[in-house]
DNA sequence: AATTGTTATTTGTATAGACAATTATACTAA
DNA sequence: TTAGTATAATTGTCTATACAAATAACAATT
């Protein structure tokens, strides 16, 4: 029976929950005609008001409509809802580093379905990703590609569930939260970093400097990187070539961090920078300090931004595929979107070595492949 | 009296619209108890049924409340509605020339109001601007900040027109439409390049390259600029020097014309670029046939990007307050967004000379003021 | 002072029946 | 063939009535 008369919960309810039952096992399909309410009179034994009721409901929900003379029929709700949904991108600032081409990415993804995108800046701060958080959630986003603050592992847990506990479904992009399972699309920074610093290594280069920052995952991979790149070459890992820092990318702190450097030159005849950004600022505190890239001190970076902008460096460095990692990003934040309930997916795209002019190779000590 | 039964109009609609009207003219206000049912029926003479087939309507609107044993209530529509609003930002790409910093500046304004931004990549193509427009739409954007397509004037003004036809208003964005009299926000770019030429001018410089667009309004009033700077200073206009072409910002292009303008080297001594991505693609072809810049040719561009990026070239150029115009737009727009009706504005931002080196004064040629 | 019970008020759910409006379809007339 | 017309099916609007459920406010009890 279709509805229980000593029940509780009202009677239009139980058919409103039936009818959605039928409609979710397929009983019904897409433009499918439901029993007209004369026949669902019949059905339940129910009046003809309260089968409207239960009717209208649905129609104001959005499953049915009704057609005069017709009949009430099905709404193919993938196509109505699918299509036209907004999706939010937490990344650190739109203005600087990857942030554009990967917002591009995502957005020409988003485009084809025509799909839209939220855009919110969180400077890399965990309050301000909680604010924008809310926000995207009372803009009923369907679903968030969310670049990891520069906060701890905990407090990018929290913005990822005050998602997922709104079945708001969540992808990471580029950063990860160590120790929890969560979709994600990034490179492996590990072997990104590990083959760059054994280029230089190939290229006679043995005291390598490092600087970057601790605060990100994938930043910390890459020093690992580097540190195994060096072991497996048989060279002592220097600690006072390896100068991290725990703050946010800032122009003052790397200028610091590269006078220091240059104040111990003889040390070392190379420098990884932790990514573009630093390797940029580091050449232009060396044209100050008079020092040559790559003739006095070879310099690599990391991301490959841009590099048609400020060619006059040349930079060699590991490129990452930013912008496909946008799209990947929002393919996956889709195939969640459309009720992809499989376990959390890594996706690792790859990265590859540029070889430009920043290298000097050391003579007679480059290694043949 | 408030129902008329003879009318054709249904009397449950007839009373929902009574009651929306008290609503807005304030009979009833935010908080306040509309009439209980009972009040209505002997009100109306209306049925109870049909008493709440209207009430229920403007509850699943928002308008109303239901409060068990209390009564109905007037929701806050302001409170709920003017914040949380969304608004669509059409660009050409927010990898490019100055669209970052534009989509930080209304993006951090927006964050005041607890607003969002839609982002949508137009690639400065009419038929891409077309497609996100009717997406904006559909996702109901309040508002929205366009920055005109390379398109002519006509069709920029139908993407105009397919919002303010939905009573969405538009602010433009840096670039005018034209003949159409829209909210606008840019900068005074005859005055610029005005300023920007007749400084070349004071520094000794008679002969001055310029190559840009022609495609964007900007452009062409800074070549208007150019041209008044020259004749004001009793210099002859040589179309020579004028390279204009009519297509989007491509390397392919502008390198070419680089090269066109080297081989007549002779013929000038400073190059003025349309915009700053001009000036860097010029200076690494200069670069790449060994003319220095600023020792053989001056260079000046428009814009002033992200210097820090490629300070190896040390541009001189005009700054374009870019993040203040992104504030500006979103003030604006929220302005119309809060129902201001009063006649299009232009809001006309202060732009400043930025001196470099990148403009070689020409001994004993230096002008006084 | 705190708890429990009662009452009146108001919205919530439900029935049975009537007529109106709309429109696909079939039929009819030009 | 086309245009108009009747008809039947179906949803749309409306009335009158009844009882249920929730709860603020008050009263009674402990």
């Amino acid at each position: 029976m279709i509805i229980d008369r000593n029940s509780p919960i009202p009677q239009y309810f139980q058919l409103q929950r039936w009818l959605v039952e039928q409609l979710e096992q397929g009983v019904f399909k897409a433009n499918d005609k439901i029993p007209t309410e004369a026949e669902l009179v019949q059905m339940t034994g129910l009046a003809r008001a309260t089968i409207r009721q239960a009717v209208q409901n649905l129609v104001n929900l959005g499953y049915l409509v009704r057609k005069r003379k017709l009949g009430t029929f099905v709404l193919d709700k993938a196509e109505e809802s699918e299509n036209q949904t907004i999706v939010g991108m937490l990344l650190p600032d739109i203005r600087a580093g990857y942030a554009p081409e990967l917002a591009r990415g995502a957005e020409d993804e988003a485009s084809k379905n025509k799909q839209s995108i939220i855009l919110c800046n969180t400077d890399d701060l965990f309050l301000k990703a909680e604010f924008h958080a809310d926000r995207l959630i009372d803009n009923n986003v369907a679903g968030v590609i969310f670049v990891p603050t520069a906060a701890s592992d905990e407090k990018n847990k929290y913005i990822v569930e005050k998602f997922t506990n709104k079945n708001i479904p969540v992808v990471l992009a580029d950063r990860e939260i160590p120790g929890h399972s969560i979709d994600l699309v990034t490179t492996d920074n590990f072997k990104g970093a590990y083959t760059l610093t054994e280029n230089l290594i190939k290229q006679g280069h043995k005291k390598i400097a490092i600087t970057l920052s601790t605060l990100f995952s994938t930043e910390r991979q890459r020093l690992e990187g580097y540190k195994q790149a060096l072991s497996d070459n048989g060279i002592k890992i220097d600690s006072n070539l390896i100068m991290t820092h725990d703050g946010l990318y800032a122009e003052k702190y790397y200028t610091e961090i590269a006078h220091k450097l240059f104040k111990q030159k003889k040390k070392f005849t190379a420098i990884f920078a932790g990514h573009d950004r630093i390797a940029y600022l580091i050449n232009s505190v060396a044209m100050d300090l008079g020092i040559g890239i790559p003739d006095d001190i070879s310099l690599v970076g990391y991301d490959d931004l841009n590099p048609s902008y400020h060619n006059q460096l040349d930079l060699s460095t590991m490129h990452q595929p930013i912008y496909e990692m946008g799209i990947e990003s929002m393919k996956l934040i889709n195939s969640r979107i459309r009720g992809d309930k499989s376990k959390a997916k890594s996706i690792v795209l790859e990265s590859h070595l540029v070889e430009r002019s920043s290298v000097f190779p050391i003579k007679g000590e480059v290694k043949k492949e």
